[in-house]
DNA sequence: AAGCTTCCCTACCCTTTTCGTAGGAATTCG
DNA sequence: CGAATTCCTACGAAAAGGGTAGGGAAGCTT
């Protein structure tokens, strides 16, 4: 068991951020996308195998039973199972379930904006934006992630070694 | 399934989110690149103008300086500039200039992280997902918004009726 | 029915971030 | 000098972020 360095603390702050909730919903989507056909999964094994909380887990996995991503058993065989095939499900649809809308401006969605003078254009920019990234983790589904092959125009994108780089 | 009780204004969770920093700093270069050549512009005036709480704004002023964005002349004729030509700053500038870095993962930025399991391909995501907010931000100058001229590939994502909805 | 086991629900806790406000020191102009 | 304006530090309330704790409800298995 390699000893993660799990460095916190030091104030990173970003502004336009997938938080831990979001990252943990995701990988445990798709634990369960990869499990698909067989028994539920119970949260402590999801949580054991991708190093998440337990409890803290277990509040996400709630989140998504909610949002109608997963179906829940409880008692001895119990655990939890996509509710529907992974390739149905896309990443937008987990981290809408677990944080809400995907992006906002002041706390409130784009078209609730209001700008006056030269700044009348930045709402279509802030729409412009919000469509970028429901293109990408719209059109990426959970069996996209868990087969290793992501849709061509993210792939391209990946593929970029400027987009790995901290300017 | 109830609804969360959502307060107007403040209190709305969403991951990718331009804080009130953000958005006053961009509105605030905005205006200062409509005033290019002319004096400099006062924080009172610029706080009026777009209705931004002055005293917060001189904090963002002062960010900005510190990021090499605007220059700034004390006294009574004093005021703020933009260092450069609003053509020659971008969007993506001014929020890192008073944010930071523009995407980041569990407080890390993407190329920090190690996934496992179905997981793996999750990084690529991440990354693909910043670069394109990168794509557009960084391709997107002061100058193009206040002369209501957003790039092609902006202006596109903006024209969809699609993008304006909120689901 | 008893007893596990597992999900489900509520409440709490601590730290950091967010969005400001207040007051004064430093600088520049007239 | 004196007025105006930027600059700096400190403070503060509220919310978000990331968990923890404990127990209730439901579903097997025997």
């Amino acid at each position: 068991m390699a000893p993660r360095a799990r460095l916190r603390g030091l104030g990173d702050n970003a502004r336009m951020r997938i938080s831990a909730r979001a990252d943990y919903a995701v990988r445990a989507a798709l634990l369960l996308a990869g499990a698909e056909g067989a028994e539920p999964m119970k949260a402590e094994a999801i949580a054991d195998a991708q190093e998440i909380p337990h409890k803290f887990l277990e509040g996400i996995l709630n989140d998504m039973r909610r949002g109608g991503l997963v179906v829940s058993q409880r008692g001895i065989r119990g655990g939890y199972r996509l509710a529907r095939p992974g390739a149905e499900i896309s990443v937008a649809d987990v981290v809408r379930a677990v944080e809400g809308p995907l992006v906002s401006v002041r706390g409130v969605r784009p078209p609730e904006l209001a700008y006056s003078g030269p700044a009348e254009s930045l709402l279509p920019l802030w729409v412009a934006l919000r469509a970028n990234v429901r293109h990408i983790l719209e059109g990426v589904s959970l069996a996209d992630i868990a087969a290793g092959r992501l849709p061509d125009f993210v792939h391209a994108l990946a593929q970029d070694p400027a987009a790995w780089s901290n300017p």
